[in-house]
RNA sequence: GCGGGUGUGGCGGAAUUGGUAGACGCAGCGGACUCAAAAUCCGCCUCUGGCAACAGAUUGUCGGUUCGAGUCCGACCACCCGUACCA
C-alpha cells in the first residue's frame, strides 16, 4: 500500500489547474454564476495563518459551487497601498513601490501552494496605474457630480516631526517617533458626501437577508438616524459685556461677532428633560467659541487646551471633562427668568448636531459628571412609572406588593441614572410643566420616552420656537491622506480657478519615482517639480494635489474591477452587473462597518450617477473570527517612553514556567494580549514551512477543523498532525477500494444512510460555512466505513467520499481520482446526489425523564403513538425505581424524543 | 466612554434552535503488533463518591420563567473586535 506524497502530488495538480485553466471564469457561460469573494489581502510581507483560514473558507465554497454546476468567479488581487510601505521605506531604505511588489510575488508563490480555485487572469493590484488611473477617474466622475467637497477637518499634528500622524501611531497621546505630545490641527481635505445617502444606507443593510445580524446592528447604530429637537437659546448680552476684557472692545468686527454671539442653536434627542437642563455646552470650535477667544486670552487658552490628544472617539470620550464658564447666559425658552450658565467644553462634537447641547446631568452620563465637577444642579425629570420619587428627601423608591414596604433606592440625587428607563416602560414625568405638555398634547398622564419626546416636539413646532430634525451620526467621509503611497488625487489647484479636475486624458496621474524618506512628512509635497502643473482651464502655473487617497477609496470598488477590467475605463457596466453583487463576501469582523460601508456607499453612489445598475454590493456576507496569538514585546525603558520592540513567536522560547525570554540573547520577553495577527505587533505564524511538512491539504483540513468559522481562533499547532493523519487514512481508503461496487453486491443498508445523510450534511454545511461540523461528520462516515464489511455499499461509499472532501482537500481527491480511472478532473466533477429516502431513520432512541432528570432510555419505531411510548416508558425498570411507587401526577411526551413523568 | 460579540471537560468544540450536555478531534492513559521505534489497530478518558450497580454535581457568576434551560428573561464579571488616518 502506497502513501500520500502531499508535496509531489501538489505541486502536481497546481501545474495540471493552471495549464488548463481550471478555475479561470468565463463571462459568457450559460450556467448560473456565482461571485465568491475574500477581501483581498494587504500585502505585508509574507502570508499568515489568518490569511489561510479566510481563503480556505472561501475556496471550499467555490470549489464546491462548481460541483454544484455554477460558473464561480473566485478571483484573488492585491490592496497594495498603505503606510507599512512607507514605513519599510524609511526603515530599509527600500521604494515602497519594489517593497510592495516583492510582497506580492512572495505572497502570490505562498497562496498557490495552497491550491486555491482562483482566478489569477483577474488578478489586480491596487499600486498599478492601471488600477488607480481607473479609480482617478470615477473620482472625477464624483467630483462632478457633486458627490466631492472640501472642507476643514482635524488630524493628528507632531509638533516635532512637524507631520500628520495616523491614529495608529499615536501612542499613549505621543507620536511614535518622536515621542511628542500630539496635537489636533486643522486641515483643509476632501470629504465625499457618504451622509446624502444615509437614509439608503440604513434602509438597505436592513434588507440584507444573508449578512449577520450582527454587522447590520453595527452598521444602523455606526449610521445612528436619531430624530430630536433643534431650536435656539437667547443668549444674555449683558452679562457678556461684562465678561470683555480690553482686547474685545477694540476688536475690529464687533457687530458680525455680536450677531453671532446673540443666540445659540442646539441639538438635542430627549428634549422632553428640557426642564432637567442645567447648562448649555459648545464645542471649542464652535464660531461662538471662537468669537470669543478672538478678545479673550483665556478663553483663547482654554480652547487650545482643548486641542491637546488626539483625534479618535475613544481618547476623546474618555478624557477628563473639561469645561470654560462664558459668562454667557442662556434664557431657557419656557421660562425667561431662568438663565443657563453657557460653557465651552470639550465633550461636545462640532460634527455632531449644531456643535451644541443643553446637559441634562439627571439623565446623561457625560452631563452627570460635567454636574458634579461644577456644581451644577441634578434635576431628575422622570421615572419608571410605580417608582416614587421623595424631593424632599431625595430618594426614589418602589413600593414592594409582596412585603408591602418601601423598597429604597440610591440618593436620586447621587445616581440619578441608575434607575434605568427599560424599553417602552412608561415614565412618570416629575415636573408640572412636562405633566401639562403631556396632557395638552393629547398623551395620557404617563407616557413612554419617545412619546414624551414627540409631543415636545409638537409644540416647539407650533410655537414656532424649535423644530424636528433628524441628525445622523454619520459623517461625510474625509479621502485625503497626506502620505505618498496612495493614489493621487487628480486635482488641481488654480489661484484663479479654484480646484480642477485634471483633464481625462492626462489619466493616470502617476506617482513619481524619485521620492526621499529621509525626513518625516509627505514626499509628494517635497517633490521638486512633481507639484508645479499649469492650470487645465487657464493654464496659469498651478499646484497639484499632493495628498493622495484613502485606502479605503481603493478597496471600495475593487470587486467590481474584478468582473471587468477593460483597458478603457474602470469597468464595463454590462459585464460587471452579469457577476454582481458578490454572492459570498468572507471577511475578517474587524471590517464590518468602515470597509462594508464605504463599500456600500461607492456602489450606491455609481448607481446614482448612472454606471452601475447595483444597488448593494455584496448580498451575501460572512465574518470569520480573526485567528489571534499572544503577542510578545520587549518593553521600552527610555523616557518619555519609546514603543516596545516586538518580537514574532519564532524569536521566543516558553519557558517551564510560563515565562518568556528572547532566543537570541535570553532578555526576558513580556506576554502581552492575546489580540488578531498583525504585522505590526508581529504575532504572525508562518504558515509555509507547515505547508512544507504537511502538505495543503493537511493544512486546509486542519484550518477548516474544530473552530467554528465565525468565532476567534488562538493559534496553536497541536491538531495539525490529527490532520495530516487523517489525509493519510483517506489515502489509506482511496487505495485500498475494492473493486466497483456492481462486481462485489451486498448492501450495507446503514452505511448507505450514514453516507447520504452525511452528502446531505456538508453540502449545508458548506453553504452556511460550518466546516468545523462537515469536518466531524466526515470523521464519522471515514469511522464507519473503515470498520463496515467489504460491500457494494462499502466501495460506493469510497468513490463517493471523494468527491465530499473534494472542495477541502483537492490535491488527495485529484490523485484518488485519477487512480480509481475517472475521467477528467474531480474539480469538474458533480456534487454526489443525495436520495432522501436514505434521510430518515426508522427508529428512535427516547429519553425518560422522572422530574427532569434522565433515568433511561428507550429505543421505539420512529413515529409511535404517545399512548405505547408512555406505557413502556411506566414500565421502565429504572424509572419505576426513581418514581418509588409514587404517582405521576404528570406525563409529557414529546413525539420520538422524550418522555417526561413528573411525580 | 460608546457600539457589537464571545464564555460548555486538560484543550478546540458539538448539541436537531426549549427536550438524553460533552458528538467529532487534540492531548493523555492502558493494551496489541515490533528485537526496538515509527506507523497502525483496540480500549479508557467532565468532576466527586463507590470494586461495581449506581448516586450526586456540572455549560463565566447570581437570580428568574418552565414539566424541562447551554439555549428564553434580568443583573453582573472577564475577554475580544470596532470607534471614522492600521488594513
Amino acid at each position: 500500500m502506497s502513501r500520500f506524497n502531499a508535496l509531489k502530488s501538489d505541486s502536481h495538480w497546481q501545474k495540471v489547474w493552471d495549464e488548463r485553466r481550471t478555475f479561470a471564469a468565463r463571462d459568457d457561460s450559460p450556467k448560473p454564476k456565482s461571485y465568491v469573494l475574500e477581501m483581498f489581502p494587504y500585502p505585508s510581507g509574507r502570508i499568515h495563518m489568518g490569511h489561510v483560514r479566510n481563503y480556505t473558507m472561501g475556496d471550499v465554497l467555490a470549489r464546491f459551487r462548481r460541483m454544484k454546476g455554477m460558473e464561480v468567479l473566485h478571483p484573488m488581487g492585491w490592496d497594495a497601498f498603505g503606510m507599512p510601505a512607507e514605513n519599510a521605506a524609511m526603515e530599509k531604505k527600500v521604494h515602497p513601490g519594489n517593497w510592495t511588489r516583492q510582497n506580492i510575488a512572495t505572497m502570490k508563490a505562498q497562496l498557490k501552494r495552497l491550491g486555491f480555485a482562483l482566478d489569477w487572469s483577474r488578478e489586480l493590484a491596487t499600486c498599478e496605474p492601471d488600477y488607480y488611473g481607473q479609480e482617478q477617474a470615477i473620482f472625477l466622475d464624483f467630483f462632478e457630480s457633486g458627490l466631492v467637497y472640501r472642507k476643514e477637518s482635524a488630524v493628528n499634528w507632531d509638533p516635532v516631526d512637524m507631520t500628520v500622524l495616523a491614529n495608529e501611531q499615536v501612542i499613549d497621546g505621543r507620536g511614535w517617533r518622536s515621542g511628542a505630545l500630539v496635537e489636533r490641527k486643522k486641515l483643509s481635505q476632501w470629504f465625499l458626501k457618504i451622509t446624502q445617502f444615509a437614509e439608503e444606507l440604513l434602509t438597505g443593510v436592513q434588507r440584507l437577508e444573508h449578512w449577520p445580524d450582527k454587522v447590520k446592528l453595527m452598521q444602523e447604530n455606526w449610521i445612528g438616524k436619531s430624530e430630536g429637537l433643534r431650536f435656539r437659546f437667547a443668549l444674555d448680552g449683558l452679562q457678556l459685556s461684562q465678561q470683555l476684557d480690553v482686547a474685545w472692545a477694540s476688536n475690529p468686527n464687533p457687530d458680525a461677532i455680536t450677531a453671532v454671539l446673540n443666540q445659540v442653536e442646539v441639538f438635542t434627542t430627549r428634549p422632553d428633560t428640557i426642564f432637567g437642563s442645567s447648562f448649555v455646552a459648545i464645542a471649542a470650535d464652535h464660531p461662538i467659541a471662537q468669537a470669543l477667544a478672538a478678545g479673550n486670552s483665556e478663553v483663547q487658552a482654554f480652547i487650545e487646551r482643548c486641542k491637546q490628544g488626539g483625534t479618535t472617539a475613544a481618547e476623546l470620550e474618555t478624557q477628563e471633562k473639561l469645561g470654560f464658564d462664558t459668562g454667557l447666559r442662556a434664557t431657557h425658552p419656557f421660562d425667561p427668568a431662568w438663565q443657563l450658565p453657557v460653557y465651552i467644553a470639550n465633550f461636545v462634537l462640532m460634527d455632531y448636531g449644531t456643535g451644541a447641547v443643553f446637559g441634562v446631568p439627571a439623565h446623561d452620563q457625560r452631563d452627570f459628571e460635567f454636574a458634579t465637577k461644577y456644581g451644577l444642579p441634578i434635576l431628575p425629570q422622570h421615572l419608571p412609572a410605580g417608582i416614587r420619587y421623595d424631593a424632599e428627601r431625595k430618594v426614589a423608591f418602589e413600593r414592594d406588593e409582596e412585603s408591602d414596604e418601601n423598597v429604597f433606592y440610591h440618593d436620586f440625587n447621587e445616581a440619578a441614572l441608575e434607575i434605568k428607563p427599560s424599553e417602552g416602560r412608561e415614565q412618570e414625568y416629575l415636573d408640572p410643566r412636562m405633566e401639562k405638555i403631556l396632557v395638552d398634547s393629547g398623551a395620557n398622564f404617563f407616557a413612554s420616552i419617545p412619546a414624551a419626546v414627540r409631543a415636545v416636539i409638537a409644540l416647539a413646532e407650533s410655537q414656532a420656537w424649535g423644530t424636528g430634525t433628524t441628525v445622523w451620526r454619520l459623517r461625510d467621509w474625509g479621502v485625503s491622506r497626506q502620505r505618498y503611497w496612495g493614489t493621487p488625487i487628480p486635482i488641481i489647484h488654480c489661484e484663479s480657478c479654484g480646484p480642477v479636475g485634471v483633464p481625462r486624458g492626462q489619466l493616470p496621474v502617476v506617482l513619481p519615482e524619485d521620492v526621499s524618506f529621509d525626513v518625516p512628512g509627505n514626499p509628494l509635497d517635497r517633490h521638486p517639480t512633481w507639484k508645479h502643473v499649469n492650470c487645465p482651464k487657464c493654464d496659469a502655473p498651478a499646484r497639484r494635489e499632493t495628498d493622495t487617497l484613502d485606502t479605503f477609496f481603493d478597496s471600495s470598488w475593487y470587486f467590481i474591477r474584478f468582473a471587468s477590467q477593460p483597458a478603457d475605463k474602470p469597468f464595463d457596466k454590462a459585464v460587471a452587473e452579469q457577476w454582481l453583487p458578490v454572492g459570498q463576501y468572507i471577511g475578517g469582523v474587524e471590517h464590518a462597518i468602515l470597509h462594508l460601508l464605504y463599500a456600500r456607499f461607492f456602489t450606491r453612489a455609481l448607481q446614482h450617477i448612472g454606471k452601475l445598475d447595483v444597488a448593494e454590493p455584496f448580498a451575501g456576507l460572512f465574518t470569520q473570527g480573526m485567528v489571534t496569538h499572544a503577542t510578545y514585546s520587549i518593553p521600552s525603558l527610555l523616557d518619555p517612553p519609546q514603543p516596545p520592540m516586538w518580537l514574532s513567536p519564532d524569536e521566543v522560547d516558553i519557558r517551564p514556567d510560563g515565562s518568556a525570554v528572547a532566543k537570541d540573547t535570553g532578555t526576558a520577553v513580556d506576554i502581552g494580549r492575546i489580540e488578531k495577527m498583525s504585522k505590526s505587533k508581529k504575532n504572525t505564524v508562518d504558515p509555509e514551512p507547515i505547508v512544507d511538512q504537511y502538505g495543503a491539504d493537511a493544512v486546509r483540513w486542519f484550518m477548516l477543523s474544530d473552530s467554528p468559522p465565525e468565532r476567534d481562533l488562538e493559534w496553536s499547532e497541536n491538531g495539525i498532525e490529527g490532520a495530516w493523519r487523517f489525509v493519510q487514512r483517506l489515502w489509506r481508503l482511496f487505495d485500498g477500494v475494492e473493486d466497483a461496487p456492481e462486481a462485489i453486491g451486498g448492501q450495507d443498508k446503514d452505511l448507505d444512510r450514514k453516507l447520504h445523510r452525511t452528502i446531505h450534511g456538508v453540502a449545508g454545511d458548506i453553504e452556511a460555512l460550518t466546516f468545523n461540523k462537515s469536518v466531524a461528520r466526515l470523521y464519522e462516515l471515514v469511522n464507519a466505513v473503515e470498520k463496515a464489511a467489504p460491500s457494494a455499499s462499502r466501495s460506493n461509499a469510497i468513490r463517493t467520499i471523494v468527491r465530499i472532501v473534494a472542495p477541502m482537500v483537492p490535491h488527495i481527491a485529484e490523485e484518488a481520482w485519477a487512480a480509481m480511472g475517472e475521467d477528467g478532473l474531480i474539480a469538474d466533477a458533480p456534487w454526489p446526489e443525495v436520495d432522501p429516502a436514505l434521510l430518515v431513520d426508522d427508529e428512535v432512541t427516547i429519553a425518560l425523564q422522572v422530574n427532569g432528570k434522565l433515568r433511561d432510555t428507550l429505543v421505539m419505531p420512529k413515529g409511535a403513538p404517545n399512548e405505547t411510548v408512555e406505557a413502556a416508558a411506566l414500565a421502565a425498570d429504572k424509572v419505576v425505581r426513581a418514581l418509588e411507587g409514587k404517582p405521576p401526577r404528570k406525563v409529557i411526551v414529546v413525539p420520538d424524543r422524550l418522555v417526561n413523568i413528573v411525580a
